[in-house]
DNA sequence: GTCTTTAATGACACGGATGTCAGTAACGTC
DNA sequence: GACGTTACTGACATCCGTGTCATTAAAGAC
């Protein structure tokens, strides 16, 4: 009669969530037992039965509080924007690490490699939501830096994908090597972005209309 | 009497080796059984346990197979190499695309996102493997270009993840989608190249010895 | 306070993977 | 071709995670 855990409540759901969250950063998707959940939650493992039929379904329910799209107000700001366009990239790639850093984004993505295939929905959620709102939002940022002539035209037809590459680069550094080797989130941030702007910017032309 | 599959020998372990590899890449790590893998190498389940105590015994085999390095070769020829460093960079990063599309690596790396915590020695293996065969190699050739006058001094003190990045995402890419939407391989290594031989060059200067 | 509803639980049956072991069949040896 | 050795096997015991169900206890209705 130490403990009386029992009461009851529409926020178990959250709870129960909350609980398979901790667990599966702990031991990983696969490995996580609906026992494990159920001590982290402080409840009985039946329990866990009312509200999910199975393991996939916990992980569709989270995923879908994880996943917002932040970037989306920053699309809608890029019209009204009149800085350069080195400063909008530069807040867009800074946008991308820090999103890249949190630990719900590591979760979701590690899972997604190990289980891919079991969520094949999942997987191609996130390849839209590349492309949607992170590729074609850049494809606008560098287009309106070639347009203002700030950035090299040469490089409209990059794939864009190795522009963004160095903090899909972070994130996987820090899913496999945090544990003996974590990143310089700031110092990374730096080289990626001295990287991309000294590539983007035109090379500067020896006098425009020839040499005599 | 149909099938009289038993023989014996010492190709057993190689055998059993190949049925669990091909079996990781269908199914991957965490779902493949003895009994799975028992099954497609033709023999039966408790055979394997004459050769490997436990999966983990298997994958850790398996690695050793697949851990070669073929950037070796490369390094102890960069010495008497005499042609552009461009070109040595090239060479070094189309390399690397290479071995980021092999089967092989895919599927190492997969393992070691969703089970690296069980396999802290391969994490730490691979780790210095990054580091000291590919990084540092590329140090070398960054310096050389520096030096010969090819390339910018000032990305000198870049982080040079940066710089393979764009290999590294293909991998993942490949790794996640490549069900859904494959990356052409020759389009992104060219955007690598272009994007990083960009950046690395010198900005050229408007007559390095004054204007009057 | 009694009754009804429902959240929560412990216990049970089931299935599937693991590891072991005694028995069997192939091979080498003489 | 008989014998000993060794690779191999099927069967057994065991463990562990899953899913269900009857029972219990808490909350709401009146």
């Amino acid at each position: 009669m130490k403990e009386m855990p029992k009461r009851r409540k529409i926020a178990r759901p959250g709870e129960i969530l909350a609980a398979a969250l901790a667990e599966f950063e702990a031991k990983g998707f696969a490995d996580t037992t609906f026992a494990d959940i159920a001590k982290r939650a402080g409840i009985a493992r039946a329990t866990i039965y009312l509200y999910f039929d199975s393991k996939d379904r916990i992980f569709d329910a989270l995923t879908r509080r994880i996943l917002t799209d932040p970037l989306e107000e920053m699309g809608q700001a890029l019209d009204a924007y009149d800085g350069t366009s080195e400063a909008l990239l530069e807040r867009f790639l800074t946008h991308l690490h820090s999103e890249a850093s949190e630990a719900e984004t590591i979760l979701l993505l590690r899972i997604l490699v190990s289980e891919g295939r079991r969520f094949p929905d999942l997987v191609r959620l996130h390849h839209a939501r590349i492309n949607d709102s992170g590729l074609s939002l850049l494809q606008r940022i560098i287009r309106r830096g070639i347009d203002r002539g700030e950035f090299a035209p040469e490089i409209a037809d990059l794939d864009l994908r190795v522009v963004i590459a160095p903090a899909i680069m972070a994130l996987f550094w820090q899913m496999i090597f945090a544990s003996i080797a974590p990143l310089d989130r700031e110092a990374m941030l730096r080289s990626h972005l001295d990287l991309v702007l000294r590539s983007l910017r035109p090379v500067p032309a020896f006098a425009p209309s020839g040499m005599g």
